[in-house]
RNA sequence: CGGCCCGUAGCUCAGUGGAUAGAGCGACUGCCUUCUAAGCAGUGGGUCGGAGGUUCGAAUCCUCCCGGGCCGGCCA
């Protein structure tokens, strides 16, 4: 596919006093296709020529016409202080829908990724915590960045940093001692969490002074302790790993906190070597002498870590192990400050690597809290979702024969777009009426286009024509299908370098709503003409291939039929 | 007290230097004997939190202020 922009560049260089790249950076997207499809606005130049910007622009236009227009340009046009290009409708087609045909699967991925590796965090769950709707957000947006850097030959790896370790073991074995029942690795996550929201709820103060206890002992390999400690994990690992199947995420390692206590003394001698620590009250900290970064504690006086000590352990172990070219860390905004402190501490001991590390922050989720109790249950959202569309499938589609697992993929797709529809830094306010809301910008509305889809092509019954003629493409719901087609390569390329999946699922909401303009207003099969049915059905085809494409890369599914 | 993030239509959000600020939900009007109405076409709805500034041009960049959220050495 020519890159349109970059044939431009020179065409319009040649006739200003500008080079290419200053010209390249003016180039945009009019706000409106009529207009055109690229535009260069003059107004910069009126001061330099001394010229109106109108004048400018149409003695422009008049020199590029002068000279032919641009390979695969259909005509230039000064507007004003604009000169707006249109590229040629039927060669466009022809190449934007070849690439689909010719790449399917494989149409917005790349190569450029190759020979470099992405270390991704996310999810990260705390053992013997609810995985809440909160844990949704990590989890999806690291499982959308993964394939999105896989889709574009990154080698990319996975890592669920669980939340294994930490003085809330030794509440939890404190609690589990006085009020629990059975054995550690028969809990489900509510009785453990039953037992920790009864620890913060009447708590006596020598119940903290023995959860501390517990918690040092833990950190002293003490046989009792740790015992407990792995059936609550075991337990844990049982229940969320239901939770990725259901959500279709996989992890190339589970190195969580307990993961990198053989590796916390290196790494501390290592800070303190590199002469970025002191003591204090006993502590070990760094203090950055600045107002945003603060002091970061690295070991308590009492000689225990922190997840600051583990989580500098996992970055030194991560950069020996996979020597990354990213490392992103799929973690909510109210960790930016403590992430910011991990890199700076990176910096100062000379680890060069450090500016790779990136925060993937996301906003906060309101209305929940784990300690108070009035946490959402991620399974239970997936659950009522299900429930919902099998229900509105039971009216709708009732001779639909796999009804079972289809609502599931439309229930499970619905809450993972709804999280990935938004920037992720935004806070996120959990609203049952909206997340089950199926209608308009909503994952069910991009999986029934596609599902429409593919009802036209199995009613067509017949191998996808092999040639076309794309001249018959040019009403202008057709040309819109091809316009936004073209740019999916680009919007993908986007969303990994700004670690922004909502740019995928913004992007399938605008395909899926020309695709459904177009195949509400213009008939496929029964169009007339043998030629304009074939045309048609290559254009359905591609709609199809790009939803399906995009729709992976968020981790939801594309069923045929819903 | 300090630092970071957010503030766009009644609600949820796109848009981060260019042409009349766009969607969806909700409301109202049409469209199912025609490829699935989870759809399509249309109407109504906005001092882009406020005030200055930079610029030919600001929702977008800078400063200050207001409102909300988060963080701020022995939790994660």
């Amino acid at each position: 596919m020519p890159n349109y922009r970059q044939i431009l560049v020179p065409a319009i260089a040649r006739h200003l006093p500008l080079d290419e790249a200053q010209v390249a950076e003016l180039i945009e997207t009019p706000p409106n296709p009529e207009m055109g499809d690229l535009a260069f606005p003059c107004f910069r130049l009126s001061k330099q020529l001394d010229k109106s910007s109108p004048a400018i622009a149409k003695e422009l236009a008049e020199g590029i016409r002068e000279e032919g227009l641009p390979e695969g340009f259909s005509s230039v046009e000064a507007v004003g202080p604009f000169v707006n290009f249109t590229v040629d409708v039927v060669q466009r087609a022809a190449e934007v829908v070849d690439a689909v045909r010719e790449q399917s699967d494989d149409y917005g991925g790349g190569t450029e990724g190759e020979g470099k590796t992405v270390v991704i965090d996310y999810s990260s769950p705390n053992i013997a915590k609810p995985f809440g709707i909160g844990h949704l957000r990590s989890t999806v947006i690291g499982g959308a960045l993964y394939r999105i850097h896989e889709f574009l030959g990154w080698n990319a790896v996975g890592i669920n940093h669980l939340g294994d370790w930490g003085t809330q073991f030794g509440k939890l074995i404190t609690a589990f001692r006085k009020w629990g029942e059975g054995a550690p690795e028969d809990q489900s996550i509510d009785d453990l969490y039953k037992l920790y929201v009864k620890f913060h709820t009447d708590t006596p103060a020598e119940l903290e002074e023995e959860a501390r206890r517990w918690h040092k002992r833990m950190e002293e390999g003490d046989e009792e302790a740790l015992k407990l400690w792995r059936g609550f994990r075991q337990a844990s690992l049982e229940e969320f790993k239901r939770i990725y199947d259901m959500l279709g995420v996989k992890f190339d390692s589970w190195a969580g906190e307990s993961f990198y206590l053989d590796k916390l003394d290196n790494a501390v001698e290592e800070a303190v070597k590199a002469g970025v620590t002191k003591e204090d009250d006993g502590a070990l900290i760094i203090d950055f002498e600045n107002d945003a970064l603060g002091v970061w504690l690295l070991r308590k006086s009492d000689g225990a870590t922190l997840y600051s000590t583990r989580d500098l352990a996992a970055a030194l172990y991560r950069w020996n192990e996979y020597h990354f070219d990213k490392l992103l860390y799929v973690v909510g905004a109210p960790q930016a400050r403590h992430l910011a402190q991990l890199f700076e501490t990176l910096r100062r001991m000379g680890r060069d690597w450090w500016d790779r590390c990136e925060h993937v922050s996301f906003g906060h989720i309101h209305g929940m809290s784990s300690r108070e109790g009035t946490l959402v249950f991620l399974e239970d959202v997936l659950n009522k979702a299900t429930d919902l569309v099998s229900q509105i499938m039971a009216e709708r589609n009732p001779d639909l024969e796999n009804q079972d697992e289809v609502s599931r993929q439309v229930g499970v797709g619905a809450i993972v777009f709804a999280d990935l529809s938004r920037r992720r830094i935004r806070d996120y306010n959990f609203s049952w009426e909206e997340i089950l809301n199926f209608d308009g910008e909503t994952g069910p509305y991009v999986q029934y286009t596609h599902a429409r889809l593919c009802s036209i092509l199995r009613k067509w019954g017949k191998d996808i024509p092999g040639s076309y003629r794309p001249e018959l493409l040019q009403t202008p719901e057709e040309a819109a299908c091809v316009r936004v087609l073209e740019r999916f390569p680009d919007v993908v390329r986007q969303a990994a370098d700004e670690a922004e999946p909502h740019l995928i699922a913004h992007y399938l909401i605008e395909l899926a709503t020309v695709a459904n303009s177009f195949y509400q207003k213009h008939r496929v099969m029964d169009a007339g003409d043998d030629d304009l049915v074939a045309a048609r059905i290559v254009l359905v085809d591609a709609l199809r291939q790009v939803l399906a494409n995009g729709l992976g890369l968020l981790g939801v599914a594309a069923p045929e039929r819903m």
